[in-house]
Order: C-alpha cells, then structure tokens, then sequence
DNA sequence: TACAAAAGTGCAACGACTCAACTTTTGAAT
DNA sequence: ATTCAAAAGTTGAGTCGTTGCACTTTTGTA
C-alpha cells in the first residue's frame, strides 16, 4: 500500500478559498465563453439536423475553435448536449430532504419525477425540443441514462440520512437505483405517465411493508 | 410515397418450412463456422490481452477474414463477446414459468439471480475469466446491461401471463426493468450477494402488497 | 517586465465502422 | 453436367470520433 506522502505543512499562511465564487478571473470568464460558444453551437445544429447528422468538425468550425479545444472542455461528443446537467441532482436530493411533512420517501421521488416529465411536455418549448431529441436519439439516450445513474450514490445517502438506516444499507441504494430507472422503464408505454405512476406504487409499497411496520 | 410493387403470388407451391432446423444445409454450418472463428480469436485474444488493446483488424487476421466480413457478423466490436447470449432469454423465462409451486414471482427472479451469480464466481472458471473480463471494461459493461435490459418486454409478457393480469400492464414491465437491472443496481456493494436479495426484497414486497391482497 | 501556466491551434494519426465494386462459393434448377 | 442467382467474402478507400504532439498565443502574477 502506497503510504501517503506527507503534505507540505504549511506553517501559517492565509487558507487560499478552495472556490473562488465572487472573483470569476477574466481567464476563467474567457474560458467559460467558450465553453459556451461549443454548446450553443452544437445544440443549435443538432436541433437543426439531427445529432447524427453535424460531426464534431463541423461543430468546432460553427464555434470557431478548433477540435482539440472542442475535446478539451467535452470530453465525448454526448456531452455538448448535457451543460446544464450539474444542478439537477441538488434539485433531486432537495425533493427528498425538503418534502411535504408525512409524505413518504418514494411518494417524493414520483412526485419530483412527474414534475420533471411535467415540465418536458408542457411547458418551455425549447426544454420539450431539447427532451425530443435526447429522447428520439440512441447514442443520447443511453448517455443521459448512465449520467442520470451517476447520482445513485447521492441519493442513497439522502435516503439513508432521512430514513434514520445505515449510511450502506443496500436497500437504500437499490431504492435510489431503481427510482432513477423508473421513468427509463416507464418510457416504452403508450402512457409513459400512467407507467411511471405504476412503477412507483411497486417501490413505495415494498419501501413501505419493509421499512414502516418495524421502525426499530 | 413509393408504391410496393406487386409481390408475384404463387398460386400454390409447397410452403417452404420457415426456419429448417433438421437441415442445417452446408452453407449455414459454413457460415456458423466463420461467426464462431470470429468470435473464438476474439475472445482468447480479449482474454490474453484486454479488450481496449486488442484491435480490429488483429481479430480479423486471426480469424483469417476481412474487417468487413467481420462487421457482417457483428455490427460492432462489443458484440464479438456476447456470442452466446441468445439462450440466456429462454432460461429467465422458464426460471419464471417453471418456478416451483407457492413461490412468487419476484422470489422465482432472485433465485435466478443469485444462481447466475453463483455461476459467475464459482464453476466453470472461463465463465469467471468471461464475468471478470466483461465486469472490467466499461464498455462491455455497459453494451451487456443495456442488451440484458432488451428481454424487458419478454419478460413482462410473462409475468403478466403468469400473474393472470393484462400483457401490457405498467406494472408487469416495471417488475421485468427493476428486476433485469437488479444485478446492476447490486454490484457497486461490498456485500454483492446481500444487496442483491435486499433489492429483491423491495421488489418482491411491493408485488405482493399491490397483487396478493386483491386478485380481483 | 519577465515568466510560467493555461488556453488554444494545426496537423497527423489511430481505431471503429461503412460503402461500393468486385470475385468466389454454393444451392438448386435446368 | 451446366447454368445462374443469391450469399459470403475480399479489397480498398473513406468517414467520423478521438488522441497526441509540437507549437503559438493569452493571461495572471512576481
């Protein structure tokens, strides 16, 4: 086992603000100006064309940056699509910390999920175009599933946290899995609405039958 | 719209046997013959040398064929390790019809499961080199979740004949999804084995609290 | 004002995969 | 036996995502 080599302790200086939030830096504002740029123009051709059909080259062209600074803020193709992705899963864990005194933890997950889908289908047009694409594109589709599967960790936690049960309990990651899964598995139905509802009345009665009788 | 052109109707010839399964003619043994040379080199050569560092090309040659007759066979390079998947699909569906009698239907998908598992750890060990190779590279792990993931809509349909509900009830496909992402959902546990039963637990509670009560 | 890190560029290349045109093999009908 | 068409395979060039390398700016800081 590698051991650890000793951080340079430094004797008394200043602790340097791990996150600068108020001074951005002209650099960083340059950098992320750019960054944006990309997306925009990804987006904006994809809508336009479909994802299969703009290739990177054309992309970076469109952004004016070449490809090698393209892959050097997204590192796949997929990626250009999804910039805005960080903050949903602060919303996720919040739907759960912050629900409606007496309601349960699956109850707040298919209420966060139908609001989502709400929102997707109503609602901004340029929200539903972008969900229509994402939705009717493979490649895409899988990518966002697997990043959406990212936050099971998180969300377990939150889970175990609200539920007074151990920070490992399996069966608060397998809530979490199977809660963020749930619109995936509900999506192949004619009522993708209905479907999801299904799917979570099967997890919020099994959570129920094995966490509520005997809170211990 | 191009109009389908008139498909000349045979008056009465013999109806040729859909697919022949005594006959298997020389040139499907022949054509069975390369798939399974393909897909031999592939894996000895995954095996020896890891997926990422072995190339195309290198499997063609050893293989004696082209790149392009390769990609006839397998429309990509992940597929080239899921040779044998086909059959796995009849097992899951039997392990579900054939359950013994007084067990329920989730119990009947852990079972499986956990004796997939135990296959995976103990037994034949090219299985275990086979798991360990797949569960090692992210990009077979992924291609095999999302083709396990494709026995979805077979699997409900059973799940409703078997539970006498309606074959396309929202409930039966999320038991299939949950269930086939089980495995998945587990693996990222110390304890594999414990937290597959725990969220078949889940599952299996919510079914019976949502179909035990009222088989109308 | 000088300097080093960070950002960006251009180009060549690799690996997976596709396409079009062509040759060989094979099953079956004449 | 001969002939023919479909299927299997080959060849070679090309696309596309992605990476590596060497190089030139830009920018924060000393």
């Amino acid at each position: 086992m590698p051991q650890t080599p000793p951080p340079p302790p430094p004797p008394s200086n200043p602790p340097p603000p791990p996150p600068p939030p108020p001074p951005p830096g002209r650099r960083e504002r340059k950098k992320a100006a750019t960054r944006q740029a990309i997306a925009d123009a990804a987006l904006r051709l994809f809508l336009e064309r479909g994802y299969d059909d703009v290739g990177i080259r054309e992309i970076a062209d469109a952004a004016d940056v070449s490809t090698t600074t393209l892959f050097k803020h997204f590192p796949v193709k997929e990626a250009l699509v999804f910039d805005e992705e960080p903050d949903l899963e602060a919303d996720l864990l919040a739907a759960v910390r912050e629900r409606p005194p007496g309601r349960s933890i699956p109850a707040a997950l298919r209420e966060h999920a139908l609001r989502h889908r709400r929102a997707a289908t109503a609602g901004d047009p340029r929200f539903a175009a972008f969900t229509a694409l994402v939705d009717s594109t493979p490649a895409l589709r899988d990518y966002h599933q697997a990043m959406w599967l990212r936050h099971t960790a998180a969300l377990a936690a939150v889970i175990a946290e609200q539920s007074g049960r151990p920070a490992d309990d399996p069966l608060c990651t397998a809530l979490a899995h199977f809660a963020l899964e749930a619109p995936h598995a509900a999506q192949s139905h004619q009522d993708v609405r209905g479907a999801l509802v299904r799917a979570f009345d099967l997890l919020e009665h099994g959570w129920n039958s094995l966490t509520g009788p005997a809170p211990s």
